[in-house]
Order: C-alpha cells, then sequence, then structure tokens
RNA sequence: CGGGGCGUAGCGCAGCUUGGUAGCGCGCCUGCUUUGGGAGCAGGAUGUCGGAGGUUCAAAUCCUCUCGCCCCGACCA
C-alpha cells in the first residue's frame, strides 16, 4: 500500500470530545470519526486493525469447533416477547417498525435468534453438543455512551451461543471457551485477567469476565497477591465477623453536630477516625412496590448496590432521593441512622459488628448518636456481606492472601445460561431414551472495537500508538524520505517490492512530505516497524530499522535489510 | 433520567459581561525557498456564529423555545 493514496486523515490536535487516551489516538490517527453520540465511522486504518483482530477470533473459534453463521441484525418483536425480554430490556432496545407497523428491533445480543434457529432444526441429542457464532454489527441504546468506541451504542461484538444436552456437556464447553478467549486476548497482545462475575440480567449460574487492566477502566476487579484468585468486586464474598462483646459498652447518647453531614466532616469536628461510622444509605428497590431498604456499612468502605440488590432478593437498587429519605427516617440527608428505624428493613454489612462504640446519625437533623455497639443497639438488623472490598481484605479463596483493587476494561464476558431461553422458547431435544429435555445454553462475547481501544490504553506513549505486532494495521512502514533523490526512491521501492515478495503488507510513505511529519505519523499511528530510508544512509548502502516500541534505530546493509526486518518483526512477536 | 458544561471556518479556540466591520492558531489552495522529527515567506479560499422565534434602527452578543454534543452518576461487549 502507497502512503499517498491511502486514506488517513490524520489530526495534530487532540479533538475536544474525546476525553480517554484510546479515543484521542484513534481520533488523531485516522482510525474512526463520529457520525452520532456512540455512533461511530471506522475508516480504512481501523478497519484494517479491525480485521486482524476478527481474523484472531475467527482462527480461535473455529479451532474450538464454533460454527460462524450471520443472524439478522433486526429482528422481529414477537421472538423477544416470546423470550420475556421485549419489556425486560428496556429503553436500551432500540425498536423500530416498519410500513406495516410491525415491530422489530435492532438486536443487541442474540439469544432469541440463535435459540429459534435451532429449535427449528435440531431434535436430537445427536445433532448436539452446537456452538454457533457470530460477528455482527449490535445496537444498545445506551444511556450514557462515552469514551468513543470503548462504550459506543452502535458496535461490533463476536458473540457465540452453544448448546449442550447435558450439564457435563456444559461445563466441557464453557471451560473451552474460556481457553479460546484467553487464548484470543494473548494474541492480541493485551494483558488481562479472568475474573469471576455477577451473571446480571442475562441471567444463568456462573460467568467469567475478561478484564484489560487499564486506569481508564470503568469496572473494578479484585484480586490475590497470593493465589489465582480474581473477581468482578461485586462478586467478591467478603468474610464475616463477630460481635465486638469484649471492650466497656458505654450508653448511647445524643450528640450535637449542627450543619456537619458528611462523614468526614462528623469525623474532624469529633477527632473520630471514619473507620468508627455506621454510614447509613437509603435505597430504592425496583420491585412492584418501590419498598425502601436500609443499607449500613463502615464509614471507610461503601455499598456495592449489585451485592445488596442481591442480598435483599431484587434485581437492583437506586440510591434513594432526599424526599425518600426524610420519609423513611424523618431526618434530612446527613443525619441518617439504622438505630429506630422501625418501617423499613436494615441491612448491615459483616464489617460494621466488630465497631466498639460508634458513631452514626441519629435520625434527627444536626444530631448524630455516639457510643453505638451494633449487637446491643442493631437488633433489627439483618447481617449481610453487601461492600465494595478494599486494597487488603483477606482473599475469600484460600485465605491467606491479602486482595488488590485494579480498574480493568471488560472486553470478554462468558455466560452458563443453562435452560434459561431453552425452557422459555422451547428448545428441546430428545435424549437416548426418547425423553424430550431442553437444550442446556452458553453465550460468549468479545467486543471487537473494545478490544482495540483496550490495547491502545495499554500500549502507548506520548507519541501515539504502540500496536501490538499481531493487530498492527501494518506491520512495516518504509518511509522514503526523499522523495526527489532517484537513489532513495528505488531502494525505498526495492525493499517495499521484496517485503511483499516475501508475504508481507506493508505500507511505502511515499508522500511528498517534510521527514519530521513522516516520522510523527508514523509514531503516532504506531507502526511497529520502520524502515527508513533517506539519503545518508543511501550513500553507505544502508537503511534504518526503528523498532516503535524502543525507539532503538540500528543501521542495516542494504544486501540483508528485508531479513532483518522480518528477523526484528519475529522479535516482536 | 438527575447534576454540570459546550455549540463561532475541516480541527483547536477568542469575541458574548457592556449589541454596531466575525477573528486567531493549525489544516487547505497557489508560488518561491526549504527538506533527518509536525518548515519559512508571500498571496488566497472557506462561516445560514447549531436551529426557530422574539426584543432592537441594529443580535454571535440580550430574552424564550428547541436540537445536538461532552463530562459526573445507574448499565454493558
Amino acid at each position: 500500500m502507497r502512503y499517498s493514496r491511502y486514506f488517513i486523515p490524520t489530526l495534530k490536535e487532540i479533538p475536544a470530545e474525546a476525553e480517554v487516551i484510546s479515543h484521542q489516538l484513534m481520533l488523531r490517527a485516522g482510525m474512526i470519526r463520529k457520525l452520532a453520540a456512540g455512533v461511530y465511522s471506522i475508516l480504512p486504518l481501523g478497519v484494517r486493525v479491525v480485521r486482524k483482530v476478527e481474523a484472531i477470533i475467527r482462527k480461535e473459534m473455529d479451532k474450538s469447533g464454533a460454527m460462524e453463521v450471520i443472524l439478522p441484525s433486526i429482528q422481529p418483536a414477537e421472538l423477544w416477547k416470546e423470550a420475556g425480554r421485549w419489556n425486560f430490556y428496556g429503553k436500551e432496545l432500540l425498536r423500530i417498525s416498519d410500513r406495516n407497523d410491525r415491530e422489530f428491533c435492532y438486536a443487541p445480543t442474540a439469544e432469541e435468534a440463535v435459540t429459534d434457529l435451532v429449535r427449528g432444526e435440531v431434535r436430537s441429542y445427536k445433532d448436539l453438543p452446537i456452538n454457533l457464532y457470530q460477528i455482527q454489527t449490535k445496537f444498545r441504546d445506551e444511556i450514557r455512551p462515552r469514551f468513543g468506541v470503548m462504550r459506543a451504542r452502535e458496535f461490533s461484538m463476536k458473540d457465540a451461543y452453544s448448546f449442550d444436552t447435558d450439564q457435563d456437556g456444559i461445563d466441557h464447553t464453557y471451560i473451552q471457551m474460556k481457553q479460546t478467549y484467553k487464548s484470543i486476548f494473548k494474541q492480541c497482545g493485551l494483558k488481562f485477567k479472568v475474573v469471576e462475575a455477577d451473571t446480571g440480567q442475562i441471567g444463568g449460574s456462573s460467568s467469567h469476565e475478561f478484564m484489560v487492566l487499564a486506569e481508564s477502566g470503568e469496572d473494578t476487579i479484585a484480586y490475590c497477591d497470593e493465589c489465582n484468585f480474581a473477581s468482578n468486586i461485586e462478586k467478591v464474598s467478603l468474610d464475616n465477623c463477630e460481635f465486638a462483646y469484649d471492650g466497656n459498652h458505654l450508653p448511647m447518647q445524643e450528640i450535637d453536630t449542627p450543619q456537619l453531614k458528611t462523614i468526614g466532616e462528623v469525623s474532624e469536628f469529633l477527632g473520630v477516625s471514619p473507620q468508627k461510622f455506621f454510614k447509613t444509605l437509603v435505597y430504592k428497590t425496583d420491585d412492584e412496590n418501590n419498598k425502601a431498604v436500609v443499607a449500613v456499612c463502615r464509614g471507610d468502605h461503601s455499598i456495592n448496590p449489585v451485592k445488596l440488590a442481591n442480598a435483599i432478593g431484587v434485581n437492583e437498587v437506586t440510591l434513594a432521593n432526599e424526599e425518600l429519605i426524610e420519609s423513611v427516617t424523618g431526618a434530612p440527608v446527613g443525619f441518617v441512622g439504622p438505630i429506630g428505624l422501625k418501617k423499613v428493613s436494615v441491612y448491615g454489612d459483616y464489617s460494621i459488628k466488630p465497631i466498639l462504640n460508634g458513631i452514626t446519625g441519629a435520625n434527627k437533623k444536626d444530631k448524630h448518636m455516639k457510643n453505638v455497639n451494633s449487637n446491643r443497639d442493631m437488633t433489627h438488623v439483618v447481617w449481610k456481606d453487601i461492600r465494595n472490598p478494599v486494597d487488603g481484605d483477606s482473599c475469600p479463596a484460600i485465605g491467606v492472601g491479602k486482595l488488590s483493587l485494579a480498574k480493568g476494561i471488560e472486553v470478554g464476558h462468558i455466560f452458563k445460561l443453562g435452560a434459561k431461553y431453552s425452557k422459555s422458547m422451547g428448545a428441546t431435544f430428545l435424549d437416548k431414551n426418547g425423553k424430550e429435555k431442553p437444550m442446556l445454553m452458553g453465550c460468549y462475547g468479545i467486543g471487537v472495537a473494545r478490544t482495540i481501544a483496550s490495547a491502545i490504553e495499554q500500549s502507548h506513549d506520548e507519541k501515539g500508538i504502540v500496536w501490538p505486532v499481531s493487530i498492527a494495521p501494518f506491520k512495516v512502514i518504509v518511509i522514503l524520505l526523499q522523495p526527489k533523490e532517484e537513489l532513495v526512491v528505488t531502494t525505498a521501492e526495492m525493499i517495499y517490492a521484496d517485503l511483499i515478495k516475501a508475504g508481507h503488507d506493508p505500507i511505502l510513505d511515499d508522500r511528498d512530505q517534510r521527514p519530521g511529519v513522516k516520522f510523527n505519523e508514523a509514531d503516532l499511528i504506531g507502526f511497529p516497524v520502520q524502515v527508513i530510508v533517506g539519503k545518508k544512509s543511501v550513500a553507505n548502502k544502508k537503511a534504518e530499522i526503528k523498532v516503535r516500541k524502543t525507539g532503538k534505530i540500528q543501521d542495516v546493509p542494504l544486501e540483508t535489510i528485508t531479513d532483518t526486518i522480518i528477523s526484528t518483526l519475529d522479535g516482536l512477536g
């Protein structure tokens, strides 16, 4: 490919809309452009990276025995109603109607479509197991798209759906997919962790997320420094604790805390550390009455809403507004405490049990309570594990290590669905004994663009992207420095042609541009290997090979240049 | 949806408070010079000032409505 005829609109300045580094660099390197909120065009350079990631995915999926299909991206409402998700999915599901006012949606995922396909064609255990995947555009009308392609509304996802006859079968498929995913992300050059995850809205019994570690990640994961335990924070079970029976339980006492609403303020005012506080929050649940609940954790901890929802047995909880807080506790925000709350259920995190003579809101304006003891004063509390883990919590796996927290980008997610969809949609088969059974399903997703963005998040420097070789748009750029010097031109053309002959796919920067422009753009786009052909080195029958990642440049005689380029590439993996 | 902010040339921004000629940098076009890390000089093109109403002799600027976008929260590949 000749740069002069390739479409790469680079930007020198950072577009104002881009917050995270991958978004900035993808815009600047001319890979993507925005069409609407969360909707992006992918330009030629971006497409090349997409194709490389897709090729890795296809190779590994095919190797696992999965088969590629293409399911419709526009799907009829009836199918979604049958599975019970038409109403459940809410506003995230983009609904459209055709000219006859028939309802359709732009599919955010394809469990319904694939289950419909399989139930129509598969009748016997002899036809199972089967694993079907596609790489298809999805649409989720996200509440807040952000971070460029990292959380777009329209996005390409590889989604796979497996159908097995029994538990052993699905367990096996699940493990195989986990291995396949590890292999895919490894080949994409990513540093990632496989973590246990909540099954959330999709449902099912078991679930793992593939998290690329990156500061800009929207998820927090906890991992152990001693064993290989790693988990989404909402899935980390934390130890129960003992009440503080020892020690002198002082009489509970109301104290004045005028205008002091936050734990920080009260803590400073009283000279007592936040660890001695009972932090009390009011949540609204999504059950039919929108019933309110109260959750209590330690002052220096935070409540995890997913854990809380699971503990209560509802789908989700949201923080209550001031009105609801006042109606439940009789006090304004900032003075809420668990003592004396009769009308609502109060859930207490285990970690507050040992607090001796602690402090909490008095449910009266400008008042707090001191000398509060959970075993004496909170007999109405239901004890649960509802807080977020913090650095240094003990690992729940074997119990020796300590947990650390890290930010991650979820690039893949696998679920054991079981019979959830096959039951509701009648995807059954006849087993060896002629008995009808629901197929056991699993589903497995990979965000393609998100994988690319996370590679950039993980691998860049102040000059630009540093592509992992496996997914670089071009592995090699031949930079022709003086397009008017004949010897330079013929040399660069020769290297370029030799690389093609050797089965490579280089790009030749033959533009009439100043060297600085070429160097800077090559670094911005991040070609792993740059071959610099300039008149100074050509005069000595040499050219330079620069490795983007290290910045190291070596002078190489022209007679061995192609071999050296290839071995340099091999050395980079 | 709640809270905050922004829409002025392709991109980044100034101008708006206090109404009166639409500006700067980058990019783009032409010419000359330059040519190993985003060149210099000279010349040039480009704007329904997001849109619609209103106030006014006069609106980018003031008022009302509206659309779009970004950031913070709940969701997810």
